[in-house]
DNA sequence: CGGAACTTTGACACATATCAAAGTGTGTGG
DNA sequence: CCACACACTTTGATATGTGTCAAAGTTCCG
């Protein structure tokens, strides 16, 4: 059923303390030098804009690995050895970080086109759990590597300066979010997010499914599951959206956007 | 009073819609390229482990422009065009993050030998303003100078990449701060995480003094000044601080560690 | 000295959490 | 293919933490 020619499946690696020799990429898996044609990576791979042919040459160099990851499994874990950033070919992932005292919250989610992995740079370690919430696919990109050639490409550079400086921004906006919105502010957000960002790579702009759980929103939001499920009626009740278990309907976008005015102080 | 043979005073320049010729470092800002002994800066100046004498030499080339910022003055501002990082070398800034509907939060609060600007990387505009607390002193390092020298200087590469992951990591543990605790948590690790820098640079670990008010404080932590001011007084009922105004002394720090664990699910 | 900005404290309101129970969907093994 | 178990979702009743409003106290600065 799987094609095996090119990719592999990662195994699915429990995390053990201490254990960080193997990491990421097993020999086993595959290693092909793609093209990148036809691959919908927006952010890392594609900084063609700015690069002449030689340059482009010279990314030839840089050998990706792509893998298969199936749902549920971790692409990595917290505490792994930095080595690979991956883009997201196709899928969907969730980020948890931890806390000393074994709490945890959801942080991110990555789609089709986005990248991982960024919080592993400055310790060397991966600082959260990746983990598919459906079977996805990534290519993996060595750092050094990528380090290397960036040195070479100031246009390459300056692509991974903005990668890194947008992935801020976005906690910024989180950390609005979070601090300064209810309930009904923040699901509203996150489903324009999540709206806006499904339409740029093609899909619908009104009409998802979500990959994630009540309680999986719950946390990246702040909120309990309940307060999840009830906000979703609430909006349902109000004509925004249409919500069936895990299918979502964007009814009334603008509608959406108002309930963030609304309670604005 | 002011020492005006190497640092001049940047003008207040309130912010005009448009208006984003006139930059951060004007004319009349005396150049020096200083030799940085002395300064305390630790992340951004001195990725002096890993170089050698000659990329010393090369780094003498980028020109910081130092620069004072009066209490309550702002060192950049929404909008303004992003030309320069900011290495603080003594004094104390705090952030603040816009969201359209006027909302405002403060991100951030950065001391000495901490690094501002690193929002602006992507949008090339600065995404908050940047308000001094105290009277401060900045370097400004060009940004454009940063990335060609960093093109030859590898170490200054990745200095810089964990400078930027750093931040990541930063905003991650403000996610899980703003998303899963209660108010007794979030001032608990706002008073340790103050206690830790301030030890850092040498200042006292158990006594120092707020440069930012309750409603700073309240807005940076997701709460509202009365609750902040409550937390300040309950934790010294139970001993655990001392409070009297800005002045802030610990008293109990492991006791203050536990009320991170206390309450953990 | 007077006023402004900030802080503290109290009483009460309200949003969200908590606890509980029923309902729905999904996948697996017989 | 069905039946069962499990995970997830919805909804209700109640509890609680934090927000809101208000007033008094303190510090700072002109």
């Amino acid at each position: 059923m799987t094609n095996n020619t090119s990719l592999r499946v990662l195994p699915n690696r429990r995390h053990l303390p201490g254990n960080d020799a193997a990491v990421v990429a097993p020999a086993g898996i595959a290693q092909c030098h793609t093209a990148c044609s036809g691959c919908n990576l927006r952010e890392l791979c594609r900084p063609c804009c700015g690069m002449t042919r030689a340059e482009k040459e010279i990314a030839a160099r840089l050998a990706f690995v792509r893998s298969r990851i199936r749902r549920g499994d971790a692409l990595y874990r917290y505490g792994d050895r930095f080595s690979y950033l991956y883009a997201v070919r196709n899928g969907f992932f969730k980020s948890i970080a931890m806390l000393e005292n074994g709490r945890e919250q959801v942080t991110g989610f990555s789609m089709a086109g986005e990248v991982l992995g960024l919080d592993g740079v400055a310790p060397e370690r991966h600082a959260c759990n990746a983990v598919a919430l459906e079977d996805s696919e990534v290519c993996a990109i060595p750092f050094a590597g990528l380090q290397e050639l960036a040195q070479e490409i100031p246009a390459l550079q300056r692509h991974f300066y903005k990668t890194m400086s947008r992935e801020i921004e976005r906690e910024h906006g989180m950390m609005l979010q979070l601090g300064s919105m209810n309930a009904e502010e923040r699901l509203a957000m996150f489903l324009l997010d999540l709206s806006r960002r499904f339409a740029a790579r093609g899909y619908s702009r009104s009409e998802f499914h979500l990959r994630m759980t009540r309680e999986e929103i719950g946390s990246y939001l702040g909120l309990k599951f309940e307060t999840v499920s009830r906000t979703f009626s609430k909006f349902q009740e109000e004509g925004l959206i249409g919500v069936q278990q895990k299918f979502v309907s964007i009814q009334d976008s603008a509608g959406l956007q108002q309930v963030l005015c609304r309670n604005a102080n």
